[in-house]
DNA sequence: CATCTTTGGACAACTTCAGTCCAAAGGTAA
DNA sequence: TTACCTTTGGACTGAAGTTGTCCAAAGATG
């Protein structure tokens, strides 16, 4: 899964390897068809369900595809928050390394 | 700066340190006494202006605290959505990196 | 008890966002 | 040009979330 691109990126470049028009994957997915395409644009965030659908019809990891979704959110985050980004997303690792072994205590 | 505090949990040992009531502190920044509290235990979400007027106040650097806040959102977000927190991190720095190569050219 | 601090519930005002519908714009081929 | 399909995006509604405020209960302290 390629890191440069943004989520719909992703999922567009996906659907045009097959062949297949915002229709017909809309259609599959039991969504609107102008949804799938804002997905695609970055206009509209993703739900669970459509990633894990999506994932199916299009036989590719939902683990990598969710992370794909998540990172981009994160990333575009703290880049438009503040000039920090690089050391707010270190500090976050920090963090959850931290939380993580507290939550197993 | 204490890593492995919140946000919330670090302005509220700035203020105990020097034996000052939530009264106190929540005049002095013009803000509901009950407010700062929320913010001290992680209920409300500071303002940039509240970050920056705190840090005056407390003669602490403003970035620190303003990466402390944003860290702890970043953490709280990808920690409760998915297991993946670290990964998600992870590809994000990858994202960021390239996004502001990007930006330069 | 009296007084001050801290905590949290309730609420209105407001912002944000998803999902839908529709129409315009873009392509393509007859 | 016309007909037809796809893509794009504006506009809107209702749902969900957030903020800041006020108030009262709970905790401390003397």
């Amino acid at each position: 899964m390629n890191i440069e691109k943004t989520f719909g990126e992703t999922i567009k470049k996906l659907r045009e390897e097959k062949f297949l028009t915002l229709r017909e994957v809309a259609e599959s997915l039991c969504i609107d068809t102008s949804m799938l395409g804002k997905i695609e644009k970055n206009n509209r965030k993703p739900t669970k369900a459509f990633i894990e659908k999506f994932a199916r019809l299009f036989k590719v990891n939902g683990k990598d595809l969710t992370i794909a979704f998540l990172s981009d959110t994160v990333a575009y985050q703290v880049l438009d928050e503040e000039d920090y980004a690089s050391e707010v997303l270190k500090v976050a690792e920090k963090k959850v390394k931290y939380l993580k072994t507290q939550k197993k205590s």
